[in-house]
DNA sequence: GAGTGGTCTAGACCACCCT
DNA sequence: GGGTGGTCTAGACCACTCA
């Protein structure tokens, strides 16, 4: 057994038992994966060997290499070998931002206020909590070049996001998907949407700049982990005459 | 052998012999899916009966049934049975469907207008035609209960639709897409939708019963069959007041 | 308790890429 | 030619459902 192949059943072995093999060994290489270990310019180790490393069988870990590259973090290359995937940032932190404004930039966003609340009825039910729950409320404006245009309502359950409640705001950078992951470990893997049109209210039209009675489009979002717990609410309030929203349906 | 393990190998074989044999068992499989031979109420034959019949591994058996369950036709239940899962209707025929009211009714589809036109150049260069190409347009109304909510601008490329201008008005039910199936064969299989809010014009506020000028939610719909070519484009709207849009991002 | 899907293994052969 | 992923097989044992 080599210095590595023992690392890796550690890792292995570190991880709750009661999980199937298959779960477990899909945690420890996309944490591995992660980690920055390895470029998407060289290939990972032969199936074959990364499945004697971990002591498991070609079978099980070519399930979940198949798994990882349906996920999209993992790309196949039949007769070269199995690399990550390029445009990993955009995949996975950009896959939620739909709001279509001036190609690809990235907005800025700024949070204004950050509390600890019960969560009201609707909240808790979409996050499966109990009512009244302890919940983490963000309120966020964000900008495209210091001109607003989305007003954001973010509710996250505690304790599981108290790294970001506690976390200094400075540290908070203009997107949080990639803050979830790295304070709390928590991956966004899927979400519903649903959009409406009501009409702005002081607050609303104060942050973005127009009159109240304005229509403006909501946007309210449910995300949820790869395993499908739903773990933010969040809801979006834009300027409905300046807003395009774009969705691909496979 | 049974008759019917018989039946099966025979299907199997009259596949091309070059594709890998779990394409040809998926398809022969979903042939016989859509087929109606089985209910969602009743499971389908044990995976290791079925692999008997067709004389695949179980293993193979076994991939090509979860392609099938991460596609959406199929649904497993350990301990129980694999099957058909219900809602397939909606699945293939209403998936594109996204207009949220009550419930999973099925709003009417009356055709206003049908008429041969050169196509504008937007539209062209979204079906990826020459400027000025000869299309098809419908101008159809949507109802819930006799109470109109969508109208609809569709753009059809010819001759490809030539059936749809050539058939009775009547002929044509509340929705287009099997209509474009059975009488043109074409099968769409993905779409991209864009959304924003404009102004009612005065034709659009008398057909929806709203005063001109009132805020109305536009949806862009370009559809393409499974291969990715663009076969329809679709431009609805409805009254922002009453409108609401749903997806599922995954 | 009988039957189902879920997990896991071990090994064979092929198609493809690279040098 | 040597190594990679792709296909396919055979069989063992477990967890769950249902009568």
């Amino acid at each position: 057994m080599t210095a590595s192949s023992g690392n890796a059943r550690e890792a292995l072995a570190a991880l709750d038992p009661r999980l199937p093999l298959h779960a477990r060994l899909r945690e420890a290489l996309t944490t591995r994966l992660r980690g920055g270990e390895w470029t998407p310019s060289e290939p990972l180790p032969a199936e074959s060997e990364l499945a004697q490393d971990y002591g498991v069988s070609l079978g099980t870990m070519r399930r979940v290499l198949t798994e990882l590259v349906d996920e999209g973090l993992l790309e196949r290359r039949q007769g070269s070998g199995t690399y990550l995937r390029r445009m990993q940032a955009q995949n996975s932190l950009f896959r939620f931002f739909r709001h279509h404004r001036q190609g690809d930039a990235v907005p800025t966003g700024r949070i204004l206020t950050r509390e600890t609340r019960p969560a009201p009825a609707e909240v808790a039910r979409a996050l499966g909590k109990r009512t009244g729950t302890k919940a983490l409320r963000l309120h966020r404006l964000r900008s495209y070049d210091d001109e607003p245009f989305l007003v954001e309502d973010i509710w996250l359950p505690l304790p599981a996001f108290a790294p970001v409640r506690d976390v200094e705001l400075t540290e908070i950078g203009d997107l949080l998907y990639p803050v979830y992951e790295q304070l709390c470990g928590l991956v966004i893997g899927s979400a519903d949407e649903e959009l409406w049109v009501e009409l702005a209210d002081a607050e609303v039209a104060e942050l973005l700049g127009c009159a109240p009675g304005e229509p403006v489009v909501v946007v309210e979002r449910v995300a949820r982990t790869h395993a499908g717990d739903p773990v933010e609410v969040r809801r979006s309030r834009g300027l409905a005459s300046t807003f395009r929203y774009r969705v691909e349906i496979r």
